[in-house]
DNA sequence: TTAAAAAACTAATAATCGTTAGTTTTGCTG
DNA sequence: CAGCAAAACTAACGATTATTAGTTTTTTAA
């Protein structure tokens, strides 16, 4: 009867988990069944295997996706001719940025990894630390040149990801607050603080 | 057989939420069966009735004690005579201090109140965003004060209580950072910045 | 020591889960 | 229009869930 919708040039696979994503996001992943899933795609939940492997495929997709655009955009980073600083704030703004247009699927890997399996589970970490790793190097450069205080790498980096990760709460001010103004506001509190 | 212990002076409801806090944090409320923390009290599953009354009354009283922690200490803070500056520090320290002695119940209380039943979850909700108006209002007053720079209050409220609520992840490097160094860090870090 | 209360147990409930099997419908291609 | 593949459907599976009922054991108190 009802067919899924493949929006012209998407997959069908593809709208399956965006949906799924919206889907993780708002019920978390083992809270949403794919009873639910279906619903949203108008479907009955036996369809759905037709397109997918697995529920736990789903989630691997989706946060496999993210941290491969978080990847591709570090290196990038790093192999330009810019100082620290600069480095720094472009990696700040493309979180933003990511969070802004990827909403559900960064809210997603951010908080549902945990019921990744095996060995995705133990990818996912390994991509993660070494993100943080090379990002906390960046900052030691940083310190180096003296360009950044003398503060402790890790935390910074730390603060700086929690910071941006925080961004998920964002929807509650979507009217009243321009992204543009949100991201300058940030990258200039994370850099450069706010008292006067 | 086995009996529920009640370490001392803690009532067993409490230990049970203990138990609960620190399984609902590592594996998520909705993946958390009551069996699996009857198996944590070295009990079955139905003895635990005997104590508490459901699976989603534990989750209250552990969302509603972390809320309450944080709204009194807000109360105390505004009654004080200090400077805009001097109170912020004053939350940020207390956000930190909370999740390095209460971790796993700040961090439910952090990722799984979405699972509340109302009227609980409208409760924690606006008890929320109240506590987030007033750390906003008083960002405005170190504004108007001219000892903050003029930034957009909002995003410094949202900048900083999303990064310290990354300390959840500092569990990772527990070995290698001395907890003082990391909130004296944290806190330099939201307030001045980290540009030299 | 004995009666009462507290708290454990076993067994079972109805509901929901992801997923499979088997069948029917849909839509494209000749 | 016939045939074939893709994708939908219904029905059902075994597993797991929170929770209840009813019973037995343990602890407390007189």
């Amino acid at each position: 009867m009802a067919k899924i919708k493949s929006g012209g040039t998407i997959s069908k696979k593809d709208s399956i988990l965006k949906k799924a994503a919206t889907l993780f996001r708002a019920r978390g992943f083992k809270a949403s069944s794919m009873r639910e899933l279906a619903l949203a795609m108008g479907v009955e939940a036996p369809s759905l295997y037709n397109h997918i492997g697995s529920k736990s495929e789903l989630l691997h997709s989706i946060c496999a996706r993210v941290a491969d655009a978080f990847q591709k955009h570090l290196l990038e980073v790093e192999a330009s001719n810019e100082t620290p600083i600069e480095k720094l704030e472009k990696l700040i703004r493309f979180h933003i940025q990511m969070m802004l247009q990827s909403f559900d699927e960064v809210c997603v890997s951010n908080h549902e990894w945990k019921y990744l399996e095996e060995p995705h589970l133990s990818n996912f970490l390994q991509q993660r630390k070494n993100y943080e790793q090379r990002m906390i190097l960046l900052v030691k450069h940083g310190i180096d040149e003296k360009v950044l205080k003398d503060i402790h790498p890790q935390v910074a980096v730390l603060t700086i990801l929690s910071a941006v990760r925080g961004l998920e709460f964002w929807q509650r001010y979507k009217k009243e607050l321009d992204a543009t103004v949100l991201e300058n506001n940030m990258v200039n509190h994370l850099l450069t603080g706010i008292i006067k």
